[in-house]
DNA sequence: CTAGGTGCAAACTCTTTGCAGCTGA
DNA sequence: TCAGCTGCAAAGAGTTTGCACCTAG
């Protein structure tokens, strides 16, 4: 595993351009992380690949997810303190607000927030390589 | 262990109110956390306690890190994925900018994106409970 | 063919918990 | 006094890793 390119991989033909094998596990955690829109844990992830492919055992669904991450495929996201939560880097960035009372993930961005972040940044000297805001709260009445 | 005051607890007094036992374990471990400004994680407040009172064990730092943080004395923290950081919930709300080289935590409060969050979650017909607002960034060159 | 990937199971890290003895109010 | 707290050690949850075998290219 050597990923030599700056570009995020996000499709078969990338990861083998980079020097990644394709093998019939990767497939199945990649078509999982596609057809997911909830933002599966690894567990997950593994029950919904072995569908696919039976074999896929938890040290590979570890293994690939680091290997993606890295990849700039996948993100992984902490929400609560159970376990990290990943998804596909394939859209725009975007932000997270968690549903308190069901779980349930929306995803939202707002450039003027993220401009705000890179000016409070500056003010303390800092250019700013990632971030991560989440918003917790329930269902408006 | 009860808390039923909506207040929170900042003081060896404020707890005593609560129907909290204030024993000399929980002196060394405020006393540890009103000294600190690293956002130490428990290993880190259970061997500064132990300077004050070398009894304190490792199951009573993280009991006790959780009933103050019920209390909302204490605020816990997860800026990297290897363990939770602490710190004294006794200023006012602050976000955290991480130095992706030294690791040091800087905070920062800024009211506009606060009221940007609050109009976000609107928009999405949510309340916010909470939120976590983290950058991760390198000091400007 | 062979470097890289895989399954299995053991190991690791951080945190929680059961239990018998201790102690603050 | 005695409910609540504590230390100890064992158990948990989530994740990582060593090793021998397997397989994509």
């Amino acid at each position: 595993m050597q990923i030599m390119s700056n570009e995020n991989a996000h499709s078969e033909t990338d990861l083998r351009a980079e020097g990644v094998r394709v093998t019939r596990q990767r497939l199945a955690i990649l078509h999982v992380l596609r057809e997911a829109s909830d933002h599966p844990r690894a567990e997950d992830i593994l029950t919904r690949a072995r569908l696919q492919d039976p074999s896929v055992s938890q040290a590979t669904v570890y293994r690939t997810l680091a290997m993606l991450e890295k990849a700039g495929t996948v993100l992984r996201n902490e929400f609560d303190g159970a376990g990290a939560r990943y998804e596909l880097a394939d859209r725009h960035h975007h932000d997270h607000l968690i549903d308190l009372d069901t779980g349930v993930v929306v995803e939202f961005q707002s450039p003027r927030i993220e401009q705000l972040q890179a000016e409070i940044a500056a003010e303390l000297g800092y250019e700013i390589e990632w971030h991560r805001l989440e918003l917790y709260g329930r269902k408006a009445t």
